[in-house]
DNA sequence: TTAATCCCTATTGACTAGATAGAGATTTAG
DNA sequence: CTAAATCTCTATCTAGTCAATAGGGATTAA
């Protein structure tokens, strides 16, 4: 299951991805209208601000944008921040390898096997739905 | 990533798998040869009993046997005993659904359609890997 | 210089993961 | 029949994580 605040993250995101184009966006604005805690979408904003994910501006009129282009932001970058690795397992990890802790032989592994299969299934879904789409899915719905 | 008890799941079931032919085998023997804590072993297996993936026997000479046949008994059957629902959000796993505490509405949800193609992918791969394929492949790999 | 914003650190309460302890219940060998 | 070996059950502990909150500090623009 993925956190609460990767949900957050994602719902803040898709806000800012669908009115993108006037300026950043406040905290508070957001906020409110997502019915995200202030005060944990913050930190939320400023994690995904360290990976480039959004940018912001500060003071008066200031607030945040996205970082790059909603078409390069995928839903595997964002979970990846709040959430960590997709993997079901640090051995099977693209982005955050790392031996299991009580591992024998890593190369005969069949749990590893089976663990590696679902991680490319899920990176490879995960990393082709991106803001952008998703936006374009909620026009096309009317919710926009 | 799954937890430490599907982990010790797993291995515990690939060791009954393997060497599945000769009667119940004890929690204590699988417990040394797979280095699992044994008290946390004995509880794993009472819940995967529960589950029917395994089945007891008591007093002397008792111990544990697969509840089914090997290839019956799949990592997705196994990793929904230890660690809960495949799904990355309650509202699109298939054996155990419920809506998202804030969804506003299910089916025009972005976020939720690409979770629900993630949820697909992983289900695909968990299911069609089973305890005998992975015990085969051991064997290949001359690890029995 | 003031007000609006983001930035940062610390803290809290609830819950879970991982592990352990100690008896109780059941079966079978002798 | 009884003793030993097994599984069964309930309770507990510690450390860590999740979700949320508090209270200022730093920056910018009007």
């Amino acid at each position: 299951m993925i956190s609460q605040k990767a949900r957050y993250a994602l719902r803040a995101l898709l806000h800012l991805a669908a009115r993108g184009d006037g300026g950043p966006i406040q905290i508070s604005e957001i906020a409110e209208s997502e019915k995200i805690p202030r005060k944990f979408l913050e930190a939320i904003l400023l994690e995904l601000k360290k990976t480039g994910i959004v940018r912001s501006h500060r003071g008066r009129a200031g607030g945040y944008s996205l970082g790059r282009s909603a078409k390069d932001i995928s839903f595997a970058d964002v979970l990846r921040v709040t959430d960590g690795p997709l993997a079901l397992s640090p051995c099977v990890s693209v982005m955050a390898y790392r031996k299991c802790d009580d591992c024998f032989e890593e190369s005969i592994c069949a749990i590893r096997k089976a663990l590696l299969a679902a991680r490319d299934a899920t990176a490879q879904i995960l990393e082709s739905r991106n803001l952008a789409s998703a936006a374009q899915q909620l026009r096309r719905s009317g919710a926009l």
